[in-house]
DNA sequence: GTGCGTGCAAACCGTTTGCAATCGG
DNA sequence: CCGATTGCAAACGGTTTGCACGCAC
């Protein structure tokens, strides 16, 4: 059995994550973690989050213009990304990863075997701050 | 009229910068014109391509896991990225954006515009090593 | 007691920026 | 001439890392 230590620091950033739902960066998670827990350095935060994406715990996010973003559900989904403040969310859809590579070709040799797809759109709070400027 | 100027550096960069049809990166960009104008800044390279991008007279690839890349093709198109040395390389594909943005409804209430489509793969060469090893 | 996990600070990497010097029009 | 453009170096922002200390087991 892996000698993996039951922290207080491991503890903390497990249930401040898990009461997160805005698929928040390591930055994020850093400073909501840290109003609970004053002095945890950002570099365990950053460490405990990667270590638990690599165990299969939680999920990476890599997006297109942002920063990587941790999720709880590990399972595969779409997410979109607001095009004003960054925000995250998760997307319901019926795209056919599988449809869009076969259906794909790439020059030079290239062989493709997998498609990331992610939205772009609003935010309902950016949607309210822009209708009120009309 | 815009007062820009016609530099030597800029007809450097633009010159190099055609020549290569790698989609490179400013970093990449930045090395080949070294060669041939040694005294050359970096962020004169790296001015000079993102006003190119901003001007529409190239394009600016915003990519997942990779920095941003530099398109001599200024049409929407799709790219597929090696996910071993990560190269870029142009698609072939019949993929229909509008489609998949319209079949996607956000939680949150999130609002969908738009969608970013973008393949992974693996390239010739790195695909040639792969073999060689076995 | 042992060695994993932490805190700290520095390194990192690609990119951008402030500023003085320079050069194109 | 004069202001756009350059070179330099420093700042940037998010992230990772080396190392000594300290705590979980």
């Amino acid at each position: 059995m892996k000698g993996k230590r039951n922290t207080l620091q491991k503890r903390i950033v497990t249930d401040v994550f898990c009461s997160m739902h805005n698929h928040p960066s390591a930055g994020m998670v850093f400073e909501a973690v840290q109003e609970r827990f004053p002095g945890i350095s950002r570099a365990t935060v950053y460490r405990l989050l990667a270590e638990a994406a690599e165990e299969g715990r939680i999920q990476r996010l890599k997006l297109v213009d942002a920063n990587d973003r941790y999720d709880i559900t590990t399972g595969k989904h779409y997410h979109v990304t607001c095009r004003c403040c960054g925000a995250v969310a998760d997307v319901k859809t019926e795209v056919d990863d599988g449809r869009l590579t076969d259906g794909a070709e790439g020059y030079e040799g290239f062989l493709i075997e997998g498609c990331h797809v992610e939205f772009v759109g609003i935010c309902e709070g950016c949607r309210q701050k822009q209708e009120n400027l009309n």
